[in-house]
DNA sequence: TATTGTTATACTCTATAACTATA
DNA sequence: TATAGTTATAGAGTATAACAATA
C-alpha cells in the first residue's frame, strides 16, 4: 500500500535532474498498479479469501478445466494447484469431478455459492475501480483505454 | 500472468452490451496491474528475494527505521517484520542495530550489498516498465502520467 | 513412455496472542 | 500503563521431487 515503492528516488538510470521533477512514467504505473491491486486484495480479503483464490473464480466463470490448465492460467506449478483447490473445495465454492474423457484428469468447477460468490467480487471490483475513475472525464477514461491498449499484451 | 482475471465477461454491473465490446476501463487497470505486478516480481524473483523484501530494500533506500516504522510502510503487523528483516539479515542484505535513543527499538538499514541489489533491481524494473511503454509516443506518455496522476491519491 | 494429478517436504509470508524490556 | 519488538503458533501459498494411475 505504501507508495514509496522502488524505481526512482530521483536517481535512476537515465536520471531525472531536477529536484522536484514530476514522477515519471515508470513511478506512475508503479503506483497505480498497486493502488488496483490493493481495490483486489481488499475485495478479495472481505470475503474471507486470497486474491489468487479469486482470480480462480475468475477462471471457472465460464470453464470447467483441469488442474493442469487451471496452473497454466494462474502461472502456477501443478502441485501447488491442489492445495488451492482443496482449501476451496472445503469450503464449498468449488467442486472437482473425474473427467469423463480421461481417466486421470478432473475438472473443477465452481458451486452455486462459489459462483455468487465470484459475482459479488466482481462487481464490487467494478464498482470500486470504477469510484477510482470517477475524477476522469468520459473522454479522458477512453483516452486511458486507448493508451493502456498499447501497453497491454495483443 | 493470465489475463482472464475478474471484472467483466460481458456481463458486469453496468452492462456492456455487444459481444465484441472494447474491454472497458476497469478491465484495462485490472490487466494493466497484473503486467506491472509481474514486471516486478520478475525482477525481484530473478534475484531470489520476493517482490516484499524489495519493497523492503526500497524503503530503506533513504531510511533507517524501526521495525514498527517499516511495519506500517508495508501494511503489515509488526510481528510480520521480524521474519521478513531476519531472512534478509541472514542473507546480509540489512542489519538491525539498536536504537541510540530507544533503549526497546531497533533501527534497520541496508548492507552495502543490500544496497548494490536495491539498485540493480530498480534499474531493471525502470528498464524493463520503461520497455514496456516504448509503443507509446513522448507526448502519449505525458498524458498517461497526467491521467493517471488523476487517478492516484494525493 | 508420457501425462494427470497427488503427496511429501520445505520454505516464505502473514496474522493473533502472549511475552519481555524498556519508557 | 503504554510502546517496541520478539516468540509461539497456525495457516495459506508456493515449489521441487517422487509417486500412482491412466493414456
Amino acid at each position: 500500500m505504501s507508495t514509496d515503492d522502488l524505481p526512482n528516488r530521483n536517481a535512476g538510470p537515465g536520471g531525472r535532474e531536477a529536484a522536484g521533477a514530476a514522477p515519471d512514467t515508470v513511478d506512475t504505473l508503479v503506483q497505480l498498479s498497486f493502488l488496483v491491486q490493493g481495490v483486489l486484495t481488499g475485495v478479495a480479503s472481505a470475503h474471507d479469501v486470497s486474491l489468487v483464490q479469486l482470480r480462480l473464480f475468475g477462471i471457472l466463470r465460464d470453464r470447467t478445466p483441469g488442474m493442469r490448465e487451471l496452473a497454466h492460467h494462474l502461472g502456477l506449478d501443478k502441485s501447488s494447484m491442489t492445495g488451492l483447490v482443496a482449501r476451496a473445495e472445503k469450503r464449498g465454492l468449488v467442486q472437482r469431478r473425474p473427467s469423463p474423457h480421461d481417466g486421470r484428469g478432473v475438472l473443477v468447477s465452481l458451486t452455486p455459492e462459489g459462483r455468487r460468490l465470484t459475482e459479488v467480487g466482481a462487481a464490487e471490483i467494478a464498482q470500486r475501480l470504477a469510484a477510482l475513475t470517477a475524477p476522469l472525464s468520459a473522454e479522458e477514461r477512453a483516452l486511458l483505454r486507448t493508451l493502456t491498449a498499447k501497453i497491454l499484451p495483443a
